[in-house]
DNA sequence: GCGATGTTTCACCGCCGTGTGAAATGTCGC
DNA sequence: GCGACATTTCACACGGCGGTGAAACATCGC
């Protein structure tokens, strides 16, 4: 647990609105005096004050005293590089929405077979005992496998990948990959995730521990 | 004064010190259950539920819920490249004095000419003034520019263009950049600015006067 | 020198956010 | 169904942080 006390306390640093408009304010690069400063976070010039010693102290700014005027002026790139990150992600509600649910990046439908993180789990974890063998764009079932199926009493169907839309990484389709999920889903151990979403699919107690026991047993 | 109120209330999100450990323990991209998340953060499951919440809420986080466990993940790529700048700040001081003092960015002597953003500074007000004009590497004055130099009673001589170290962009050098430097602190309109690092010029109260006539006048 | 201006320091107050304990909700195993 | 477990909700008290006013400090123009 190795903390990193640091990111809280650069965060809580832009944490606070008028730190926010004195950051955006220099974002251009440009040194402003602490008066400027003040008025363009909308606070008094001893709260600037305050604040503008915290950000020199944290880092974020470097100042630069000319006569009476001190010029703060943000500290290097990966400030405002920072900077240019959280405001990306404050400004984000559009695209919030385009990535899928993460119902649909665990456990789908894709066609008529298991994809998203369970489905590549679960190619995984059957070509780790040596029931699957995956090569290239082949998959089959190992003498192994087809003992497995045998018990599992799914019916042995010839198997191919499918390269996962999430994963990005192969899980089991073909007709042997249709099979496995009617099994699934017969045995109750998969079931709709929501009502919504009908590609969407969640484990039911009895499947995390059937998948429990198929994918962590050597 | 347009502003943007949701950078200082995401970075106020990542603020906290168990948020900054929940978030620190999701960045792998696993999904992680609020009960791990509790004690990876080192707080009761009340407070981490409550926290939680908050980081769904603002968007950092996606929570998919699981039979009676709630696992939660970095919602996507932009959440992650936000924490991984803030860790980048949070973990900077050997470069942090890498940088050039402030002092060097603003008016400095290269070699034997004004440079950093005075210098920069002058050479586009005396180019936006027709006084000088620049063209690729070279540059020369104009008529009347060689007025203003006898106005001025700097000695008139040939200049060049000197690529600026911090501002990426040309200043005048030469004899006549010299020459207008040697004005400059000979009229006690510039002057050394720290004793320990002798190429650092500052302002003299008479300079900024001088400044704001010679740059601000059309 | 003097007043004016830009900036900082100090002490005080009010508020928001967090931790905590008790209790409610939803789900699993039996 | 009942107890166990993971999680959430609620009400409350404490602490820290920011805003404010008064005053000190530094510098410029004259």
């Amino acid at each position: 647990m190795s903390h990193q006390p640091g990111l809280a306390r650069m965060a809580s640093l832009i944490a606070d609105p008028a730190r926010e408009a004195m950051l955006v304010a220099l974002a251009g690069g440009r040194a402003l005096p602490a008066g400027e400063l003040a008025a363009a976070a909308g606070v008094s010039a001893q709260s600037a004050s305050r604040h503008l010693h915290k950000l020199v102290e944290g880092g974020l700014l470097q100042v630069w005293s000319q006569g009476r005027f001190r010029y703060y002026r943000i500290a290097d790139e990966r400030v405002a590089a920072a900077i240019e990150a959280l405001c990306d992600l404050a400004t984000r509600p559009p695209r919030q929405r385009k990535r899928p649910p993460a119902q649909l990046c665990f456990a789908r439908c894709c066609y008529d077979h298991l994809a998203g993180e369970l489905g590549v789990a679960l190619a995984d974890g059957l070509a780790a005992r040596g029931l699957v063998r995956m090569a290239g764009q082949e998959a089959r079932f190992t003498g192994k496998g087809r003992a497995w199926l045998a018990a599992q009493g799914i019916p042995r169907e010839d198997i191919a990948l499918c390269m996962d839309w999430t994963e990005r990484r192969p899980h089991l389709a073909g007709p042997g990959g249709r099979a496995i999920l009617a099994h699934l889903l017969d045995r109750k151990l998969l079931r709709g995730a929501d009502k919504a979403e009908p590609r969407a699919l969640a484990l039911t107690p009895k499947g995390r521990a059937w998948f429990a026991k198929t994918l962590n047993r050597k």
